[in-house]
DNA sequence: GTGTTCATTATTGTATGCAATGATGCATGT
DNA sequence: ACATGCATCATTGCATACAATAATGAACAC
């Protein structure tokens, strides 16, 4: 569950597992992509390190942490806040992940050894597996998600690049809120599961042309479904009575 | 000088100017990729500390950003080193980028206004001035450095995504000691003048398969470029007899 | 009633002290 | 001579205390 996306191959920051600072790092990161906090909520120092049971200093440094990835972001004398649900900036990483996506799919056919492309398509039998099962109605979004993530991983381990790695893992874990949203408002699951077989099959067959155009048109669909899941969120947090952009402070 | 690859509008981790933070890790920085320190060396905090003159607490603060930057690396109760010239790394690096500024300069064809296609030629002007000046034989190493990390921060701000912006940045970035190397130990600069000049004219017209191929080209030509630097690098380490990779401790 | 000013308060930024962990060198035994 | 164990030392990790800055609210003038 603590499990990072292209989990161990890339080191998060300071991989220590022993230390204070990993322990609040991977809490505040676990209590944010949970939806823990409110949107655009301001992040007390001093509360939060009472809740996760730490010092401030181990804190500070894991709050910059995740400032460094996007998933907070803060001013200076003016503390730190949750990322708020920016349909823009969603966007904008969707743009950028339809081409990191689409070249990681590329590099991927060319580098993947069998191993690599057995993991692969070791993935896409838990989908198609979950799938099956799924005919009866469970839910289970949560797994779905996992997945989802998952698939991504492991073909962005097959490109044998820590630096591809390394941007999928930083580009996927700023969108996690927004996937969550998409899996968790839209039914979106069954279009999901053909594209990633689409990605999947050109890839093992190492057709670059294809994989290219399968992995894109993948995010395109995302980026198709992100206005429906603005409009459903923006009820939900209606209903919340959660402001639009909560602690946006005037700029000089 | 301090300006970073592109400058405003992709705020630094915790932008604030004013804090001690901030003048550590703009000074670590400058010092990094300037070579200050030899590949690989070890980082004291108290030593640091007392050279920018300030407390430990911000210089840590500092080390880590600069660690999730990918500048630096630190090891769990064992302090942090300046990365090594690793000619792996580095190639992942090129081959991320590869993929990143063909992408970049598809974007860019399609979303850049006309002053963001004035701004890039602007650019290209500067290049174009320089190549002139410099028949003469004058030594401009910095210069062209920093123009051709200027060519590309403008296409990349031209995409106006911020995502694609902030990949591009931290990218360039961690490439920034190799890209310098290059310059200086080879004599890339007419090869590189001739590539710019394809990618802006691509760019401009909005040619996206033209931009893109131009773009791609341009790093392969680096890509290839790296094993003669790796080569003079080598030489120049042995000549100041500085180990292969000093620091690299025992892993279990 | 609205806008402005100032004092209060809460929160962040920084410095320092202590504890814990890893590195270093020497002595010792084989 | 080489390896092993131990003691010493340096350095990092963390907690706390203090200083500086920004947010808050009340009082006041218009």
């Amino acid at each position: 569950m603590s499990e990072n996306i292209v989990g161990p191959g890339a080191r998060s920051p300071h991989a220590g597992g022993g230390t204070l600072r990993h322990h609040a790092y991977e809490s505040l990161k676990g209590m944010i992509l949970s939806s823990a906090f409110h949107p655009g909520e301001r992040l007390s120092e001093v509360r939060l390190s009472q809740m996760i049971g730490v010092s401030r200093t181990p804190l500070r440094e894991a709050l910059m942490l995740l400032e460094a990835e996007g998933l907070v972001i803060g001013r200076p004398n003016s503390g730190y806040c949750v990322v708020h649900f920016d349909p823009e900036a969603i966007r904008a990483l969707l743009v950028a992940r339809e081409g990191l996506d689409g070249y990681v799919a590329e590099v991927a056919c060319r580098t993947a050894t069998d191993e690599d492309l057995a993991r692969v398509t070791a993935v896409m039998a838990e989908i198609d597996e979950l799938d099956r099962r799924r005919d009866g109605r469970t839910l289970e979004t949560a797994r779905e998600l996992e997945l989802g993530l998952r698939i991504h991983e492991v073909i962005a381990a097959a490109t044998r690049n820590p630096a591809l790695q390394d941007m999928t893992r930083r580009l996927y874990e700023r969108l996690r809120v927004a996937l969550w949203l998409e899996v968790l408002l839209l039914d979106s699951w069954d279009d999901a599961v053909r594209q990633h077989r689409a990605i999947v099959e050109a890839v093992v067959a190492r057709d670059v042309p294809r994989a290219v155009e399968a992995a894109r048109a993948h995010v395109r669909d995302s980026l198709s479904n992100m206005a429906g899941v603005e409009r459903l969120y923006r009820e939900r947090r209606q209903r919340f009575k959660l402001p639009l952009r909560p602690p946006e402070r005037a700029k000089p």
